[in-house]
DNA sequence: CTGTTAGCGCCTTCAA
DNA sequence: TTGAAGGCGCTAACAG
């Protein structure tokens, strides 16, 4: 019930006998700076309590040309699994900034996409988030407010706009790193190599996989390559594992594939972690129903989504045009230690 | 590069050679019920194009008091893992509808669910809309605008304000439907009984099986209990199966359930659909990760997020108080057609 | 310290 | 068929 009818300020500074732009300051904080008196301040907020003043926001950006309101344009974040923790960070940062989310989901529509942002730029967004749901590379809509923009998952080919991303590459080496620190010399094999063109999570990660297998020395088994689906990956490891392969380790590109990978091995009986050790990436809830829970390089979508909405508000924050928030590791129990050296 | 500087409907007015009176009515669609010259509408039009006039909506709103603007209040909805669905159901027909959402997630919190529809209402968004991750039954905050709110997936103690549901209980109907249509008659058993107190989602499946079973004149071999996630599902099937059980088919009431009771058949060397056929409920993408597939009846989340909104910007359309959206069935591979009588 | 005055950009009676 | 004028509610110079 929040009768939020007529009342305005002029209302309230009546009530409290003073002007409007007397309870203005007041009620923006500036009473100290304008040297309001102590009496005049206590009746305005008296006033206020009484009458149940709520000021109309929207009279107040038609001012100050601001609306404490930031855009967010996505493909399919909004629905994605886990990618709509992206928007969760974002949220709650700009609830932290006093700042309102408006989302717009354009399901890959080019002119869906190019009507959003114009809506929002009517709307007098303070900024806008342009968000996809896969680490892409990408030649950015033409169209977005150029200062005003940030690109959260997503990078800009032209290298213009400022983004944040995960930073895939030393995720890769932590996956290998993992793996070599619990004794895998041989045998590992990377499972989903990444047809994609746009993508580039895959690639990163798999080069940072390869650096940190050659920095020890260890040669890596090989890369089953296949689509990022739990369904491809089964099918692809189970025929693999068919003709006779028998893996030490297995390194998933992300955790669906994981979930593909278990049930292949468990058709052919191999298990995790006593005959195969599984790490895999995303860090997602997926992961953690996985039986045993797969270790899982995460990627850091919250945090992601807060320092983007930091850069955006904060624009001499901008380090530099492109962030990479680190991957941590969420430690499963997919990881055997191999004895010293396997004998199979 | 939305140029968006400082063309007003004036300068419009002033380039076409008519008055801001004349360029409003035309832009807003009443030049024929004003009868404006075509002339006159043609020359703004292109003195639009030129300037690249875009309207304020900012100044619009002020003066109409409407903004086409919606708010959605979610628990965790946006960042959860299918609800988010709802959203996606609600933006898309709220687009439809030349509307925005701007969201606001409370993450369960009293204090920050009334701030944000104070928020709300202050930037004046033509109705709420109030969601909640798992169907429940609450008392609903005070505050909410009454004659602006639609409850999705949940619904208010007092039954005031109008809310949009799945319809459990015959989605319960459907999965027992579906398993006695296979030719199960004995051996079937429910997983997932519900603790929590406000979810109905569990007690109204639950209903609608038994409903159907005895109408079949078919005895349910009973009920196991246990939380909804994946790892509680499988230690309390697995326990169960180890005391000897061998079912002939599992309704499990929903999908990260039917997760945890095929790792509990695997591990036990039970085949789907082979010695126990599986339905579950959801309908998530999760369902077709399972191997084989698990039949299920969908959350028909996109579908309520939708009428939500038709609801909440149709006033008129309002059937009652609550309205209930069907589950569909999504066939899966988990479920075997039963030799007519099991002889085990 | 506080009030007066002017708009922000748009819509909408009321006259012409 | 079109224009002039007023005001939505709020903020910000600029006086006093």
């Amino acid at each position: 019930m929040v009768g939020a009818r007529k009342v305005t300020l002029a209302d309230v500074a009546a009530r409290a006998g003073v002007s409007a732009t007397t309870a203005s300051y007041i009620l923006n904080g500036r009473s100290a700076e304008m040297r309001i008196s102590t009496d005049a301040e206590r009746r305005v907020r008296e006033a206020v309590a009484d009458l149940g003043y709520r000021p109309n926001r929207n009279a107040r950006s038609l001012r100050t040309a601001t609306t404490k309101t930031i855009g967010v344009i996505t493909d399919f974040v909004a629905s994605g699994m886990f990618s709509s923790r992206l928007i969760a960070g974002a949220n709650a940062a700009a609830r932290a900034r006093d700042h309102l989310l408006v989302i717009g989901e354009t399901e890959g529509d080019p002119e869906v996409e190019r009507l959003l942002v114009e809506e929002m730029v009517d709307r007098q967004v303070d900024g806008i988030l342009y968000v996809t749901r896969t680490t892409v590379r990408i030649p950015v809509p033409t169209h977005l407010p150029v200062g005003r923009t940030v690109l959260l998952n997503c990078s800009d080919v032209d290298g213009e706009l400022p983004s944040v991303l995960p930073d895939e590459e030393e995720g890769g080496r932590t996956a290998a790193r993992t793996l070599l620190a619990a004794g895998l010399r041989e045998g590992v094999y990377v499972v989903g190599e990444d047809p994609t063109p746009q993508a580039v999570a895959g690639i990163q990660r798999l080069a940072g996989i390869r650096e940190e297998f050659t920095a020890s020395g260890v040669a890596l088994g090989g890369v089953l390559s296949c689509d990022w689906s739990v369904e491809d990956a089964y099918e692809a490891v189970h025929a693999w594992l068919g003709r006779g392969h028998r893996p030490r380790g297995l390194v998933c590109l992300n955790d669906r594939i994981a979930m593909g990978v278990y049930q292949a091995l468990s058709a052919h009986g191999l298990a995790v972690p006593g005959d195969v050790s599984v790490i895999s990436f995303d860090g997602s809830e997926l992961a953690t129903w996985l039986r045993p829970r797969v270790t899982s390089v995460e990627l850091p979508f919250v945090e992601m989504g807060g320092l983007a909405v930091e850069l955006l508000l904060d624009p001499a924050r901008t380090p530099g045009t492109q962030s990479l928030v680190a991957m941590p590791l969420v430690p499963g129990a997919s990881i055997g230690r191999a004895a010293a050296v396997s004998r199979a």
